[in-house]
DNA sequence: TGAATTTTTGAATACGTATGCAAGCTAGCA
DNA sequence: TGCTAGCTTGCATACGTATTCAAAAATTCA
């Protein structure tokens, strides 16, 4: 056992913490420390013999490689930051899930942050980047601007996932908004709605904005007008619409629409509990609802929605090729903005001709 | 500007990716290295004017404490690993954000490890190990033993949420989960229930086995017969207990339960919707089914669902007291084991008398 | 077999910060 | 004013690993 300068020091550090070095354990296998670290370092230049030799000693003294020593030399820290806003849509539960797994598999760590309650843009960006990750997944829709910037002065790739800062040159992936929301209207349209409401997300959001958008504008192009088209804002989460729809037309349900946008599932499923369970209204028979996500509750009885998906999978990927973590050389392209087409999801909430 | 050695090098090499160093910000104030250091710890021996001048350098160089090179000195990362299994079950959501919230409170970042498909103990262990956390929140069921035995050995403090590992001193912090098996068995005869079945979680887990016993014992010291308690596995997910409903009642009606009791809430709505989409029964009125929980989801119509609330701000609560991050002197006693009480939680499932 | 080439090895150093130590400084007190 | 005690400050060093460079060893080739 090599001896510690500060054993004898106060109690406090007193712990050991991190226990065998590469030193002490070139010292057992009695080669140089240079050796320890390139039998840890796949394709370093070292004799298969020497490598056993030294994962012997290794195994012996309980040696595990300390990433922080060797961040420190290597500039990199096999880490990449999620931010991550509202955890109470199951959609970026998802998400978060897709991006450990995905990262886990090339040998990456997760670091999660979310937003604390009180803290400013600069505070947060500050926590990311003490901590050199090697790249920051940006989920939550208020700190785009500031924190794309930021992280772009210091050469940190940084990936927006389904948010953009318009007039920014922060790279995007995205599902396609617009489309989807498109897409939605015309399966109303073509179930022969004439009167709709939409439940809004976030009204800082890109992605409600967009689905809003595109959503709005395909009945406008079909001659709809502009009141018969109701907004109610939801908040993305489902206490948001379920209390939106009572309020809205809890005083005066002829006030009703024949098809109800949810811009995201969570919400669409809100407010089908608000009209059947408070409202006493049966679903598709009475009135029609739509989602977007395409979230796995969303699929479930008794919900069973039709919706707009969103393929996680894709998305995903996407950002990680984006984030160019594997290629040294790769340099993130600014501005790109990689939109993913969405797809319709046919169920039960919208009778399908 | 300080010249780089490296710059010159191979183009790879050539990221900034740490900006300014503290040693960059003291030439900009005409200060040491030390005086920066000190102005970016709290506490330190510093004139409050120096510190000013060190602050306002550090700005204009866009300065941010290396905390990589500073877990070097110190030995703390201020970093914690949360080990997660199974996010389908929303309960365990609602804890990494529990988690996440209160550690970031505390000005400590969050490693979030999954379980991989395929991956062995060992090599989750050694991940977590490597980025050298200063503390490890175990919420995954398989991996107990040995994970809470290794970090043992290298004095890294672990606390296992919700489980334990029988004859290992680890510690534990964990809802009463016996009792509230006990508090669902009470509800159902209260009501008048006179044969059960039991959705039970993952077989592995402590969790399910201890609510499945608290359940079954107090059935059976009240007269129950053990053929009027019926099994079902249902793996933890909403899909499982649907699923295992259907399997298990749907050949013979006449077989179903007076009362259903899901071992967690998740379970419990999938067998709701069994029970009603798919076999046309109402509830309360013809079944019975309690859950266990009290994940917000389950409040929600159309579930209302009666169940025992496990409180989680409690729990986390203890599980970082626990941890003792930051008490230097604190010792982790070994076999520590928190229960916290669980509470009946009244809604639609289950008539009250 | 000997020279040329490739591969392996170890010594030395760098990474960016924290901290013990001794020296400088300020303030307090008689 | 002189002396002491307490603060501040800078120097030097340590943290644990990766990597460069030159030397040594192994391999290839003629």
């Amino acid at each position: 056992m090599r001896i510690r300068p500060g054993v004898k020091g106060t109690l406090s550090t007193n712990r050991k913490r991190s226990g065998a070095t590469s030193i002490d354990v070139a010292a057992l296998a009695g080669v140089s420390q240079s050796a320890v670290s390139r039998a840890f370092t796949p394709g370093s230049s070292i004799t298969k013999e020497k490598q056993r030799l030294i994962l012997e000693a290794a195994r012996k003294l309980n040696y595990v490689p300390n990433s922080i020593a060797s961040s420190l030399t290597t500039k990199r820290s096999n880490t990449v930051a999620v931010i991550l806003g509202n955890l109470d849509n199951p959609f970026y539960v998802h998400v978060l899930r897709a991006f450990i797994d995905a990262l886990q598999g090339q040998g990456r760590q997760v670091f999660t942050f979310s937003s604390q309650h009180g803290e400013t843009t600069d505070e947060l960006i500050n926590r990311v980047l003490r901590y050199q990750v090697d790249g920051v997944i940006l989920t939550a829709a208020q700190l785009s601007t500031r924190m794309a910037n930021i992280c772009h002065d210091r050469d940190v790739p940084i990936v927006l996932f389904n948010r953009y800062v318009p007039g920014s040159d922060a790279s995007v992936v995205r599902c396609n908004n617009v489309e989807g929301g498109r897409l939605m209207a015309e399966a109303f349209l073509a179930a022969g709605a004439g009167s709709f409401a939409m439940i809004k997300g976030d009204p800082m959001g890109t992605t409600s904005q967009d689905r809003v958008r595109g959503f709005t504008d395909c009945l406008l192009d079909h001659g709809i007008g502009r009141g018969d088209i109701a907004e109610i804002e939801g908040a993305s989460v489902y206490d948001g619409a379920f209390h939106g729809v009572l309020e809205r037309f809890g005083p005066d349900r002829s006030a009703l629409p024949d098809a109800i946008f949810g811009v995201n599932d969570i919400m669409a499923m809100g407010a089908m509990d608000a009209l059947r369970h408070r409202f006493g209204l049966r679903i598709p028979e009475d009135i029609l609802v739509g989602g977007f996500d395409d979230i796995p509750e969303a699929a479930r009885w008794p919900y069973r929605l039709t919706t707009v998906r969103q393929p996680i999978d894709l998305m995903v990927d996407a950002t990680l090729a984006m984030l160019g973590l594997d290629d040294p050389t790769h340099v993130i392209e600014p501005g790109i903005d990689r939109l993913i087409p969405s797809q319709m999801v046919w169920r039960d909430t919208i009778p399908r001709n």
